[in-house]
DNA sequence: CTCGATGCAAACAGTTTGCACGATT
DNA sequence: AATCGTGCAAACTGTTTGCATCGAG
């Protein structure tokens, strides 16, 4: 199903930008990607269906994306920034789990419904909003207090 | 009032690291300032204030003082990453205006209750949250539209 | 035919690191 | 005295950009 692609051409054409096959393929390896997923990966994923596509482009085409609403970012490490698609899904927040890297996805309508009340209440329009959660899986919560205390970098959101 | 230069010291010996006039420098220098800084910021007001002290030393330095709680990572914007201390002060989150730069700090307490109750029904630990929001203030809320479409960097929560 | 798009490699910016020296415990 | 911390400069990493070429409209 190309309706997505059918949307984000009649992005690109609106902006006066070209629909490419470089793009086109991107688009697809991204929605081919079932998690999240960062440059690195898309281009290898890329590069792996020899679809001679360079890392350039990956960047150029990014902004692209999110701008026509196809994917967003979804989460950040460090240096690392990860991107998951969200056309045709519904918005969720996350919690990342800082012992093991888990990534649990959330969504809570009364959340959502107190920030846009939030908004109004400071005259703000919201564009888009991003909750992230850091702390400990059922899992880890167990070793917590002892895998924190020798610093060493902590994951974020 | 160095209440919180006695935390961060107890904080270093119990890492089992030293207590250096540079550590203390940063941290004044962190709480010297009022709002949301980057680290090149931080770098400029002490070299204004003659403490010779390296951007090396400042790097690692923050880390130190995000463990300790003295400060947290507040917002960040491609690539500049922008800190504030929150030792001392209450939680807060963050709506940044996507036209002029604008950062509205607010809270509700039932938006946090609803999250604690989100990281119960997960079996998750919380350690830190954040919430950002990105949109329109008030005075570029009516200009809004126009200035999106033609693809610029988006700025970030 | 005309711009915008691509790939490549070079340029960048923010951050990290190796090393020799200096300071804290 | 034994480490740990510091400054410096070099190294890195993720990202951006200039340029010549290619191709969509």
């Amino acid at each position: 199903m190309d309706y997505r692609y059918r949307i984000f051409k009649a992005f690109l054409k609106f902006r006066g930008l070209k629909c490419t096959p470089e793009r086109r393929r991107i688009l697809d390896a991204v929605f081919s990607l079932e998690g999240h997923f960062d440059v690195e990966e898309l281009y290898g994923l890329l590069r792996e269906k020899r679809s001679g596509i360079s890392r350039a482009t990956i960047y150029r085409t990014i902004p692209l994306l999110i701008e026509s609403g196809m994917i967003r970012e979804a989460l950040r490490c460090r240096k690392n920034v990860r991107y998951e698609h969200i056309f045709g899904h519904k918005h969720h927040d996350h919690m990342v789990c800082v012992g093991c890297g888990k990534v649990i996805e959330f969504k809570d309508d009364k959340i959502e419904e107190l920030q846009d009340r939030m908004c109004r209440l400071y005259g703000f329009t919201p564009i888009e909003h991003r909750l992230g959660i850091r702390g400990y899986c059922k899992k880890c919560s167990g070793l917590a207090k002892r895998s924190v205390s020798r610093g060493k970098r902590a994951v974020n959101t």
